[in-house]
DNA sequence: TGCCCAGATGATAGCGCTCCCACCTGCTGG
DNA sequence: CCAGCAGGTGGGAGCGCTATCATCTGGGCA
């Protein structure tokens, strides 16, 4: 028994003991392994062989000390359930799978700039080759620029440092094809719940709702806003409950839009008969609430994908810039919303 | 410029570099930095200092590789976007991070044996320390025996290897709370949609519901099964709707509950007035529905700081076995519920 | 006074892999 | 016929850190 040519039992298998099996050199069967082209087919075959017969597992560490390269990408979210995070998560995993690549997540319980550069920092230590910022950049610090000059990054809410590349649902166009769906309607005028100011995705809506009102010589109604909870919805539907004028509302977001309904039934205002309500998101619920929930649906998993692979062609060249990639909402009329009854 | 004193630029500064400018020895840096007690506290401040002045960060893979130790813990969990994935993860990665640890999340899209395997693979990969298993173990094959033997892991949803600790909500109790509720507002029996039976907490509620009825003596009406989404609810729904004697259903998750509400809504019976409906989880928006839904609260955050905590003393020490724990659920009384009106 | 031990530090040897370069075939073409 | 070249392979040197052992100081005690 020479240490040389037998392990001590548990220590897992290296390359060097597949090498040996094998009958080859270590560095050969690094290159079967890697899909590297010059390697004989028979030769690849024998190191497969003794891969399986030693239940070989590559040693991830090693690999990243070595090479620098980790094949993991890093997501930075908001430590939160709503499920825009969930749903939009699911799609960049989804996506990176397909691409090869391991995802790993930070979330951030805030959105200090500080608590977001911990994020990336962390993420930063485990090697990512590429980042997805799936939160709104408030303010982009030193520290920040620098993160995203170094690793490949891109943003998906639309705010960017003068290094990341974008990706974007085009949430302007989302709250005109609400609007407009209730102006179609008759209604005079629509009142705006909005998310909160910080982020883009909420201003970009609010700014879409005001230039359809303003574009067809609407009154514009001050804008009442919301933090994304339905809490926050009912809130504010207490409130334009209580203004008689109200007769359509467009809400930031379904989770808001359900706490809005709630409220006005409690007050006595039927949805859609007295007032309209629209969405934002169409979460699976949407269709199941009574009134069921006419949203704008937000394509999460094709958001995903197109920031993965926003990524992975920003990581191949992090000198060529990309043009803003951006994907279209559609609506989804239901039973919320109906004809402005006439005076 | 000797290159022995002076790295290159571009290459981050390492261990010896901040040995270098503290005027100790790389042992020493590793030393200060990971606490060791003998170290004198001038020195750490040196130490500290250099590391300050250089922007130093440790390397990850380095120390991986190094010392075998990662400060890192695995979750597996199914790709979806249902909230109690979503409620769990948050609550496990905050605890995870107040115990010092890394969390890496590995998502399967399917429940099969090998689905799960490869995902447990994937973690083991990035060199976990252990391991939450946040699925069913539908079937637990020799590989998976294999991997929690390998690594402390614990099972969340009750199911379990010979070599697993279990952490679980008593879903039982939800069960009971839930149906005893519905009998003492005076229903004669209470029906009940189901999760997929594959998941123990659905078989685990199923129980408890039966359990209760048979005590009481009560007539055990037929389950029907759902797959957790709003739309199984929804077609439950419009079969109980159909059958005159329903007047009580425990739905085994809120969102299914919301489509079975849906359902009996079109079919015109009211609810709470001809049907009570009761749910399990107690989702953000289950109060900000029409009626507002009573449903069984579940601890999700109390549960990921009860899996990681036990998961911290199985590192510890896994030789000695940890009994079951299990976190208690709570009835949250709303508005879908009602006293059965008298024949 | 001398010895021992504990606390503080340094030197050296890997961890398992990939990079770089050298090597060896067997072939083409002047 | 042999230089020259390309495909296939092997041999070393690290990647940045920690474990282990060795070294050195300064007491406390017989």
């Amino acid at each position: 028994m020479d240490k040389h040519t037998t392990r001590e039992a548990g220590r897992p298998p290296g390359m060097t003991d597949v090498a040996r099996v094998a009958g080859v050199s270590a560095q050969t069967v690094s290159r079967a392994l890697a899909g590297h082209p010059n390697v004989q087919e028979k030769t690849r075959a024998k190191v497969l062989a003794a891969v399986e017969q030693l239940g070989y597992r590559k040693n991830n560490a090693a690999r990243v000390l070595s090479s620098g390269r980790s094949r993991t990408i890093g997501v930075v979210t908001l430590q939160t359930s709503f499920y825009s995070r969930t749903a939009l998560t699911h799609g960049i995993e989804r996506a990176a799978q397909e691409a090869g690549y391991a995802v790993s997540t930070a979330t951030t319980a805030s959105l200090d700039t500080s608590a977001i550069e911990a994020a990336m920092l962390r993420l930063a230590d485990q090697h990512v080759e590429g980042m997805i910022l799936a939160v709104p950049l408030i303010h982009v610090s030193r520290q920040i620029e620098q993160l995203t000059g170094a690793v490949p990054t891109v943003t998906i809410d639309g705010s960017r440092t003068s290094a990341t590349e974008v990706v974007a649902v085009d949430q302007s166009l989302a709250a005109r094809l609400a609007t407009r769906h209730l102006l179609d309607l008759g209604h005079e005028t629509v009142w705006h719940v909005s998310g909160p100011r910080a982020w883009l995705d909420a201003s970009s809506r609010s700014q879409g709702w005001r230039a359809v009102l303003e574009a067809e010589g609407r009154v514009v109604p001050p804008e009442l806003e919301g933090d994304w909870s339905p809490e926050s919805g009912y809130r504010n539907g207490l409130i334009l409950g209580r203004i008689p004028d109200v007769t359509a509302v467009f809400v930031a977001s379904d989770e808001m839009a359900f706490g809005v309904i709630r409220a006005l039934h409690e007050l006595g205002r039927r949805v859609p008969e007295d007032i309209s309500v629209v969405g934002v998101d169409d979460i699976a619920l949407a269709e199941y609430c009574s009134p069921s929930l006419t949203t704008v649906a937000q394509p999460f998993a094709e958001m995903g994908a197109l920031a993965v692979g926003h990524l992975m062609r920003h990581m191949a060249d992090p000198g060529a810039a990309l043009e803003p990639a951006s994907v279209e909402p559609s609506l989804v009329v239901r039973a919320s919303t109906a004809p402005a009854r006439r005076a």
